[in-house]
DNA sequence: CTGAAAGCGCTAACAC
DNA sequence: GTGTTAGCGCTTTCAG
């Protein structure tokens, strides 16, 4: 366990330099002799090189760090263990932060593991505009950084993986027209992250495109949350019942939130009104309601988003790109066609 | 980025010897005058100094690694989360690994994590006596490692972090009983896994308690996933349906697959049968069922075991530490009393 | 109170 | 084909 090069290199009578070449695979103009002493050797006593020690002169830890806000937030296990995946396929090990969408913690991983000489840092939170110094100093100093459904309008050539927010947004809600609704409440994500906006512009184009007006009143703001969808759903019963016969959350949590709501309320899914969520986050299957929702390959885009990241540390070029997954609606138990009751 | 010791050593007309006291903290003999100039400067050219580099001389990493099946498995993000909220607390950084449950990956991983000389691991997976050499060899090194509900008989010294497996199981039993139950059927995990074989030695006290006979027919073994409870459920259902009121089912997963199996048979779940799982794994409040359980307080446990690696990391003395916590039955949607139907 | 010097374990020019 | 040498950025004796 603490047996070094130098430990080989007196044992197979050669120096450090033929050792770590052997390690290393840069076996050019090394006599197979050698190289199978040395092998045997290293084999024999179990001989395993310090990463650290490698680390020091190679200026590279094969390490990345990938920052959520909460993992037991139940979309973020998926997105992680496809980044981890990737990791392991490609030699790279993967440190977790959990941020709270604290810009304070955020900033304090963001120190750590630049100090800690993470080879690139995977930003998988919401935290638009406001932190920005840091990462044009990334981008100046060329350190590897990419954007899992971050948008920073400021910072247009990070590179990321995204999702195609504002044609979610218009499926979830086009679906809802079909099936005749024309009144449909909105419970949008905050509106400082920049995908809750295009998900509401998306909602927008799909009733501007039947010519339908919107309705301010029936818009309202949560917080990506069960909470906020519950609350938001409480607030648009109590006021506007009569104005909706049908919700559009802008998350799957938020969704469930919202059911809650109108159980509590008396409310029928989706005989009385009907709900989309979005994300499509995966529960057991004997678990209800399944919502109607609008899927994120979060697994795929994972594993993407850690591809991009190493395909960067390797080229050392940190270029204008960016992937853009396709959604897909999922109609599932909680939506149904408008019925015109007379009221 | 990259200025060094010796750049602020230099700025500063002193050595690298006093800047790294300086950093450390240990300034026992430093004027204030030299601690205030060389603090000033670091703070103006926000020197950050190598962990890496560090890490060479002193050893340590302050880098730990948790291995876990998957976390996409919901039992695991709140263990997950639980560590690296002590881990970061304590300055420690947390490395995610996903085994998969495979001997394979768990010794790749093993292998890995030591080259990168981490001070410690975390092992929260089940397989039990296979892999033990690598486990002895650690115990000889003086290496740090926990288990996290993971028991290995040969392996009695290692500290660890457990629940109270039997009691547990016991809980869950006995409350079927006092609902009257008598025919008890029980879907365990894997026999290779020792929370499986405990949680079953507390089944079968609860019914001897009562001197009620153990049935074996209606003992089902299981593999802690939905699948597992849904098909041994649909065994159950077809060939003994009329030997059991209840079931016990090792884990929420197993629990809800068992639900399902249930539900595609016409069979009501509390009224035609009664359903106990364990863990007590959350799920947004507006998910149905809402299942009757033994709960497992997931991230205290992390939290603790987490303060239990970097307490041994520190002493290095490997004791016979091990925690066992409590758990709780939480009577939800699934269990109710036996009704003594004219069969 | 401060600094010189050695060394952690490895890689990488460059010589031979 | 192989070895010498220097150095990565830090900590740590030990001397002054």
């Amino acid at each position: 366990m603490s047996t070094t090069i130098k430990d080989i290199a007196r044992m197979c009578n050669v120096s450090t330099t033929t050792v770590s070449k052997v390690i290393n695979n840069k076996c050019q103009n090394i006599s197979k002799d050698t190289i199978d002493r040395i092998n045997r050797v290293i084999k024999e006593v179990n001989y395993q090189p310090s990463i650290v020690a490698r680390s020091l002169t190679t200026k590279r830890t094969n390490t990345i760090a990938l920052m959520v806000p909460d993992i037991c937030n139940p979309f973020f296990p998926e997105l992680a263990r496809g980044v981890e995946d990737e990791c392991n396929n490609r030699e790279y090990s993967l440190f977790l932060c959990n941020t709270d969408g604290s810009i304070k913690k955020e900033r304090q991983y963001i120190d750590l593991f630049v100090n800690r000489s993470v080879d690139g840092i995977i930003f998988s939170t919401q935290n638009n505009e406001e932190y920005c110094e840091k990462f044009k100093e990334f981008l100046d100093n060329k350190f590897p950084f990419v954007f899992f459904e971050r948008y920073v309008d400021s910072l247009a050539q990070v590179p990321g993986v995204y999702v195609d927010n504002i044609y979610g947004g218009y499926l979830a809600t086009k679906h809802l027209l079909e099936l005749g609704h024309k009144k449909i409440a909105f419970i949008s994500g905050p509106m400082n992250t920049t995908n809750a906006k295009l998900r509401y512009e998306g909602y927008k184009k799909a009733l501007e495109e039947r010519h339908l007006k919107i309705d301010k009143r029936i818009i309202r703001i949560g917080d990506y949350k069960t909470i906020g969808g519950y609350n938001e759903t409480n607030y648009l019963l109590k006021n506007l019942r009569n104005d909706f016969s049908a919700i559009f959350a802008s998350n799957d949590l938020m969704a469930l939130g919202s059911y809650q709501a109108m159980k509590e309320n008396g409310v029928k899914v989706p005989e009385d009104i009907s709900l989309v969520g979005f994300d499509n986050i995966s529960f057991p299957t004997a678990l209800e309601p399944k919502i109607t929702t609008v899927e994120i390959p979060a697994y795929d885009m994972g594993v993407a988003v850690a591809g991009m990241i190493i395909d960067i540390i390797n080229n050392k070029k940190i270029e204008d790109s960016k992937i853009t997954y396709e959604v897909k609606l999922i109609t599932k138990q909680t939506t149904t066609e408008y019925k015109n009751k007379a009221t």
